[in-house]
Parts: C-alpha cells; structure tokens; sequence
DNA sequence: AATTTCTTGTGAATTTAGGCACAAGGCTAT
DNA sequence: ATAGCCTTGTGCCTAAATTCACAAGAAATT
C-alpha cells in the first residue's frame, strides 16, 4: 500500500487504543481481533483496522492482532519510547490536582517544574517539587535542562503572555485549560481543554 | 434557504464564538465583522459565516452582525437560557477543582450535588455543598429535584458503574474525566475529557 | 435615483473522514 | 498437499466538513 499521511482523527484515537492494549496486557492476554478491541473503544471494526493500517501491518490474518506488537507501534507512533518533560503554569486549583495524578508520570510525563506568580505560592513545596517564580520561566527551564510540554493553568487573562513565555523558553507543545483562544506560531502545537464548552456541548444536545 | 442539521463541529465551535462576543460586548463594542470574529477565535470568515447560517441570518451585509443579537441567538441555539442542574461524584483531587471553579455557574451551570465513596469525605462540607454518600446518589438527586449533567471525577475503574447509577438517576448528559470508554445507552449524551489522551497527542507532534 | 462600497449568505467544488464488502493470506485439520 | 476457516488489509463508495468565490443586499455617497 501507498503510506499516506495519518489522519488528526486517527492520532486521537490511537492513546484509546493504547490504553485497553495495555489493560489487556495487564491480564495476560496476547492476541486480540479488530472486532473485539473495536468494540472496547467504541468503534467498529473496519475504522480500527483502517486506524492501524497507517502504522504498518502487524496483524495475522485469520488470528488478530499480537497485543505486545500494537503497544509497541502505537507507543513508537505516538512517540511515547522517551519520556517527556511538563511544566505547569499557574498552581491554583487546577495545577495542583494536575501535580498531584500519578497517571501522567507512569505514561512517561515527568512534571520538572510548576511555576506561580502569587509570592505567597512561590517557595511553597507541592508534591516533591518548589513553586518558581513565573518571572524567571526561561531560567528554571533552561536549568531543568528543559522543556517539552507547558500546561497553562492560570487565569485566562494572563495565559497569551504565559504562552509567549513558554514559546520563547523553546516549549513546543501548549496544553491550555484557560478560557481563551491563543495565538502560536505555526512551529509550536497547542491543544485546548475547554471544560466551559464541553459543557455547553452538553447543553446543546440535552436541548 | 433550507435549513439543514447543525453539524458537530459547528456547535464545538459555537461555544468560542460565544465566548469572545461576550468579551466585546464587555468592552461595549455592538458590532463585528465575520472576518474580526473569525480572527479571534482561529477560524476563518467563511467558515464563521457557515457555522452562523446554521442558525439563522442575523447579519446585515455591508455592516456585520450585531454582537447582543449574536449572542441571544448563539445561547439560544446552546440551550443557555436556563440554568442546568450539575453533580459531581469523585472528591478526590479534581472533583474540588471544578467544584471551586466560579466560571460554571456564572455561564448558568450550577453544581447541586457532590459526592463521594470514601466515608472520610462523606458529610464533609466543600464549597457550600456537602458530599454525600454515593451509594444514595439516585435519593439525593432525586431531593434536589433532579440533575441534568453528572461530573465523574473518581477512579476509571469505578466509572462505568457510576454512569449507570448517574443514568439510573434520570440524568441524560455525563461528562467523564476517567480514563475508561463508557458505554451509555442512545439517550443519553458523554463527552470525555481525556488528558493524558491531550498529551499523547502533543507528543505525537512533537515526535 | 443611481452608483459605489462593503460584508453577508450560500451554492458548488474540494478535501477529509467513515464504512462496506471482499480478495488476500495465514493457520489448522485431514 | 489441499480444503476449509477465519480475520486482516484495502479499494471503492458514501457522508461530512471545509473552503472558494460570487451574487445578493444594505448603507453611504454623489
Ligand atoms: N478550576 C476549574 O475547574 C476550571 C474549570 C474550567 C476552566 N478553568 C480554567 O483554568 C485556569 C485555572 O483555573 P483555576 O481554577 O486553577 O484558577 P485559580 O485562580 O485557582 O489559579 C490560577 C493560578 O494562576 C496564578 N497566576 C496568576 N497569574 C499568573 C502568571 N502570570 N503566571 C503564573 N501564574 C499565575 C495564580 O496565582 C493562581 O495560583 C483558569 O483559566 C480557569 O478559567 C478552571
Ligand atoms: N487529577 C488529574 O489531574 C487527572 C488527570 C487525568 C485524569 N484524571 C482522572 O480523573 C479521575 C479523578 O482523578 P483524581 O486525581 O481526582 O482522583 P482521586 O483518586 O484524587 O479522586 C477520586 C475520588 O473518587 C472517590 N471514589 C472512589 N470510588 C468512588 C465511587 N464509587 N463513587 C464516588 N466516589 C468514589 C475517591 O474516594 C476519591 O475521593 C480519575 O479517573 C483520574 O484517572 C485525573
């Protein structure tokens, strides 16, 4: 087959894939159909073969696909063999409860430093790491040996000045959870956790 | 013209729109042009256009549209008008995060019932709400006089059986923060919030 | 009243995603 | 070997979403 690019669609449900890959590994089983797993991560057949289809061809047919195999594509794929390091702007509400989940470490997300603005916050010891200062971003992440990932959880009225900082301290990839639409260059990635909008998503659909 | 269904992507979008025209209305701007709007939001006029089609025509050519009548007609469309009724049940460490979170009732979505499992928790006060039992979850809502979207904020592997007491309990929107694929019945609507799925993303971009 | 200017609203074209249906191909049993 | 079984991989068609490009229409100007 001609490979083609893979489709945005395709790569957000690749880690849906992953993860009940994983649970399946966890119990010992090695084979699974396209029909099963499909199943498992609510879609159908067809569209989880096509998925993988992108990757390359690693099932048996007649048999199914090997468990360990697609964990190992999808996790080569998504570029997760190396571990990837966070910062997290903004220790509110949010940034601490994004701190303190163990999921994000044991998927190979280190968070390597949290950043506040509030002098009452900086100095503070959260989870096995010390609030900085957001003033001297670009210098705690250079020491840090940097950055790969900034989350951003402050108030949205400051979060485009928190985002031109982390670009400028070399971040490459933005996950923002403040309310507001941010501009990036075209060399930098940035997705968006809308919690006001899938609500209002919500809303929509029970209207 | 003839009206046709809205498409999905067109109501996530709705919510940015929105989002933005509040702000200029703020700022006491009573009009805008759909290239500006589009512009701020990371869209394109066009498409900004197509996506307001769906609604109605409520622009004036040569001028633009009128930012409090955009607004109506977007809440309108969103199901804004009323108050939706929200539980959350996991009081771990994002439950209290979104529980404090002042930016859902002022955009009309008021938290009524929190709950928890852990009895260390239960009848504990948070905000100004107490957590219940979770094992009462469906007496509770129903004292409340109903809830129309529940919040899962516990463990993945207690999820599933939480959406089917939330269900059981006549609520018909869940929005789930668990790390698990829920299988809800054609009635009800689920949207996923999936951040470690977020980050797997950005990883894939930055591979 | 006619002309100019501007921005909307939308058919049509294009691009992207989804799903069917079946040939291809590996495994097992005889 | 060969036949039968089973599930993958994919060509092709359908559906959905995006983008183009321009006619339609409102206000301002002459
Ligand atoms: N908490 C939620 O459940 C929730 C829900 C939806 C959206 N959000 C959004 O997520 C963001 C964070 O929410 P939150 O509830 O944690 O807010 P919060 O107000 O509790 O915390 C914001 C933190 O950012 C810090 N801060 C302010 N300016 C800063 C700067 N320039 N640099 C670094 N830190 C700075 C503040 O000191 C504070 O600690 C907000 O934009 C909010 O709108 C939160
Ligand atoms: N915290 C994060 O930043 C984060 C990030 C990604 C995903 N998640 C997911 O969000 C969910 C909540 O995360 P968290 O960090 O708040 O977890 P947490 O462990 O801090 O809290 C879970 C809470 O749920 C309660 N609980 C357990 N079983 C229950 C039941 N049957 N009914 C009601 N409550 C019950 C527990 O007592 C606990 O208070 C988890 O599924 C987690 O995987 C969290």
């Amino acid at each position: 087959m001609k490979r083609k690019r893979i489709p945005q669609t395709t790569i957000a449900r690749l880690p849906l894939y992953l993860r009940y890959l994983l649970k399946l590994a966890r119990k010992g089983l090695r084979i699974i159909s396209s029909y099963e797993l499909a199943e498992h991560v609510g879609t159908n057949a067809a569209q989880l073969r096509k998925d993988l289809s992108y990757l390359g061809e690693f099932g048996t047919r007649g048999v199914g696909y090997d468990v360990a195999e697609l964990i190992r594509q999808i996790s080569k794929c998504l570029g997760l063999t190396k571990e990837w390091k966070i910062a997290i702007v903004g220790m509110g509400k949010l940034g601490p409860a994004l701190l303190g989940y163990k999921g994000f470490e044991q998927e190979g997300f280190k968070i390597v430093a949290i950043f506040d603005k509030n002098p009452k916050k900086i100095g503070k010891k959260m989870g096995n790491l010390v609030v900085s200062d957001v003033t001297n971003l670009k210098e705690v992440i250079e020491k840090v040996g940097g950055v790969d990932i900034g989350i951003i959880t402050t108030p949205a009225s400051v979060a485009q000045k928190v985002a031109n900082q982390l670009i400028d301290a070399g971040v490459r990839a933005i996950l923002n959870f403040a309310p507001v639409t941010l501009g990036v260059p075209s060399n930098v990635v940035l997705r968006q956790v809308d919690l006001t909008t899938e609500l209002q998503i919500l809303s929509f659909h029970l209207t």
